[in-house]
Order: C-alpha cells, then sequence, then structure tokens
DNA sequence: ACATTATATCGTTGTTTTCCGATATGTCAA
DNA sequence: TTGACATATCGGAAAACAACGATATAATGT
C-alpha cells in the first residue's frame, strides 16, 4: 500500500465510491441479495458477489465488472471465488492503512 | 470536505501528488526556490510560488497553474495573493480531515 | 454432453483529462 | 504609462477513462 496515482485513480470514481460503501454494510445497503454465503469464509468476512453490485448500481454487468478489478488492483477490495460466484469484500486493514498514510504521508 | 469523486480526481495525478510532497517541505524539497517570503504571513505559515513549482515540476506554466487550481477547488492546498506572486501552501488541517474520513467513512 | 448461470474480457464510441502554446490579467518599477 | 514579470485563462490535440454490447471462460445442474 503506497500513495500512488492509482490508488486514488481507483477511488476517482461516483460508482466506485459507492461500491466501497455499500460494501462496508451489505445487509443493509444491497437491497436485493441474490447470493447466499455458502462458505464458512464468506460467512465469517462477508462479501457480495458482482451481480448483486450490478443490480445496486444500474450499470452494465462488463462495467461493473472492471471496476471490481480496479479496486481489486488498488488493494481496496478482496476477491473470493467460491463456485460460479466471485464475492468482493472490502480490504479493511488496507483501508486503515490508507487513512494512516493520507495523515502521515501524503 | 466529504469523501466524493471531486476529491480523489484532484488526487489520482502524479504530479499534483508529487506538489502535495514538496509543499510539505519546502526548504528541502524545491531545489531552486526564487521567490522570498514577503509578508509574515508568508514566513508563518509557509508556502511556495508557482514558478517554483513551475521549475521542479518541468511541466508548462499553464498546467501547473491549473493542477494548483485544482488542488485549492478540492480544498487540499491554500492559495494567498502577494503582489505578483501566489504563494501556495497545504491545508494540513483538511488534510488530516480527509485521513480522519477515510478511516470512518471510506 | 448440453444448457444455464455468473463472471471476465474484448472491441468500440463518446466523454474527460492531460498538457501544451498563445493570450489575457494583474502587479511592480522605472 | 510603458515594459517586464508572475499568474491565470482559453482553445486545442492526444491520451486515458466511462460505459456499453458481444463474446469468452468457468462452474453447475440435468
Amino acid at each position: 500500500m503506497e500513495l500512488n496515482e492509482k490508488l486514488f485513480k481507483a477511488l476517482a470514481n461516483k460508482t466506485r465510491l459507492e461500491i466501497l460503501r455499500w460494501l462496508k454494510d451489505p445487509e443493509n445497503e444491497i437491497h436485493v441479495p441474490t447470493c447466499v454465503p455458502i462458505s464458512e469464509e464468506i460467512k465469517d468476512y462477508g462479501g457480495v458477489c458482482v451481480s448483486d453490485l450490478v443490480n445496486q448500481s444500474g450499470l452494465a454487468q462488463s462495467t461493473v465488472s472492471s471496476y471490481l478489478n480496479l479496486l481489486v488492483e488498488a488493494d481496496l477490495l478482496i476477491a473470493v471465488r467460491h463456485g460460479k460466484w466471485t464475492f468482493y469484500r472490502r480490504n479493511e486493514v488496507a483501508i486503515q492503512k490508507l487513512g494512516a498514510l493520507i495523515k502521515e504521508e501524503l
């Protein structure tokens, strides 16, 4: 984790910011959840599948998928594949570190 | 100060990030300073003129000027005009607040 | 094996950003 | 008040991004 252009580019988009917020509290924020947690990891750590975020955002599936990939590349999200679903969740450690880095190093 | 697209867009550029770093410690980071502090405010709070940042960055004067304006608009920099110079300095309060907001609200 | 579902990737088009040179504005000094 | 300097603004060309539909890949169920 470092404060580079790539990281801030990932955050420089309304929808991607919304995705991060939705994933903060999916129980309340994801209005029509469809993917049921199917593993202990998902039950423990949470995670939302792509199609739920597609519904929520109103954007095309391909757009959301690439946005999610950008956020993973920036280390802000963690992706876990289970069967045909990929569950995305926040990388809380990295996000806290980001806040600290901005205070110290920006 | 809020975590919106505009703020992160301002940070999503290598040169603008460098400018923020240079302004963190201008004495050491600005290699060829030309603008002498001419007021108590600049002496007290610091601040670097546009032409020094133009030299440092190697970009055109117009580019640097608009980059600085973007950072001011995002509330990350403070601009103070003295005579024919405009001195830019970091908005440390806002930057600390940004770090805190990311930890709490991102 | 085949159809279905979920996600990822590719190619494209319109929009935004980057960065420039030219020019305008503002300030000081002679 | 004219010239020189510092900065800001404008208009444009090239690159990057946003967002889409079409298609590829991957896993599941029959």
